[in-house]
DNA sequence: GGTATTTGATAAGACGTCTTGTCGGAATTA
DNA sequence: TAATTCCGACAAGACGTCTTATCAAATACC
């Protein structure tokens, strides 16, 4: 019984490019929306209670409410996710440091102290936030390694375009700053990984002290280097 | 046909607890020992050129020419292969650190130049040393990021106690150094990441020389902090 | 020389997850 | 009301690896 191919549907219904329809009373695009964001939501608190190894796709998408099928509509894999999902929580970061950074201060030791101490506070504000940011990310592939350290970048950078202010400003010897301050972020992200593995952790005040101290010692010895070897270093390439 | 149990051989062959024979002209014992190390040396070129999670028990097999069946019975796992490897490699990581610690130097500020640039060079000596320490390790699984911290923590523990001599020398402020030779440690660690990912990293030395360079400008800023607000602070818990 | 052990190689089962496919039923539009 | 689209649930194949079992050949002991 020869049967024929199906006649091609007169409006293109490709599911996803054209043609949605309302359901529910939502949109079509709304309904992903929310699908995406309930996804999000669940893999924040999932990735962050039992890691993200230990969630297989079928448990995010029963926390959702949301279909394997809808999962695929929305990310290519976990990792998506995963990468979606960090994308957030760097950008929330970013922004918080910003507006930190931009903050008026009576002097710079204060600057440093304050920003410190609202970034450190906003980052682990939610636990969840800190716990998939500094620890599930880690080692994922490749890929979410190269993100993670383009993540590292970029918080570095903004540390290191406040201290070429200082720079400007005779506070500081001119100075290619780039290494210093990823390894600034990567040190306080080992403090974070600590606090946040230790057994009984001590108050988060006391890590942000400790930051901020780290730093005003860090500024002030940098300080004293004025004429030193490799002040007039070239600039590092390590894009 | 009822085939009765076979008689347990007489003198206990377990295989891997007595009586094993010689073969080849060497010991069973010493057969497994050049096992194992075929299996070492093979895992530390392979983890290194293609990746842990890349590389899968056969392969490792075939490189180090040794069956499937024999390497479960030196390794309970792939993991615990490398965590063997790891624990090699830190190993020699400290014992290099410690020596040039206790080596005598004219002032300690030459004594911190001559500390990191000998660890560095041991490290990144061995490119592939560097890769699996820094990069493959990380993220395996919660058991190796355990093993992964407790490392970090044994560097850091070194550094803060010749911190520690250093107060006794009263060259720097009595007080609680842990977090900050982590912090040192972590970010350390973060520009070795960098390096060793960068797509053209400069010379070793460049590198060397920042990093020195970082830690002469905390303590040097550490050391101005004599008087300050968390001097005195209570010894951290974070174990 | 005969028997037992070790070895190397292959094969096959186990495992857990991803990924795609199908199905009836519900909601919507015409 | 009829046709269409969307939803939720289930299932089955695919995939890659680990892990154990089997077997013949090489070697050592008696």
């Amino acid at each position: 019984m020869p049967k024929t191919a199906p006649p091609d549907p007169p409006s293109a219904p490709d599911g996803a490019t054209a043609a949605r329809r309302r359901y529910g009373g939502v949109a079509a695009e709304q309904r992903a929306d929310e699908r995406r964001t309930r996804l999000l939501d669940s893999a924040m608190t999932l990735f962050a209670a039992q890691g993200y190894a230990r969630t297989p796709i079928e448990q995010l998408c029963a926390d959702a409410r949301v279909t394997a099928r809808h999962f695929y509509e929305l990310f290519d894999s976990r990792e998506a996710l995963l990468a979606a999902l960090y994308d957030r929580i760097i950008d929330e970061l970013n922004s918080e440091a910003l507006s930190a950074l931009q903050a008026a201060a009576p002097n710079p030791q204060a600057l440093v102290t304050r920003v410190v101490g609202s970034v450190m506070r906003h980052y682990v504000g939610d636990a969840r936030r800190a716990r998939i940011g500094v620890l599930e990310v880690v080692g994922v592939s490749a890929a979410m390694e190269q993100r993670r350290r383009a993540a590292i970048h970029g918080v570095a950078r903004l540390i290191e375009q406040h201290l070429n202010q200082r720079v400007r400003a005779d506070e500081l010897p001119p100075r290619n700053y780039r290494l210093i301050s990823i390894a600034v972020v990567g040190g306080i992200n080992e403090l974070l990984a600590e606090w946040l593995t230790a057994p009984n952790p001590p108050q988060i005040d006391v890590l942000i002290d400790e930051i901020a101290l780290m730093c005003q010692a860090l500024l002030t010895g940098a300080a004293a280097f004025a004429g030193s070897t490799a002040a007039a270093a070239p600039p590092h390439s390590m894009p």
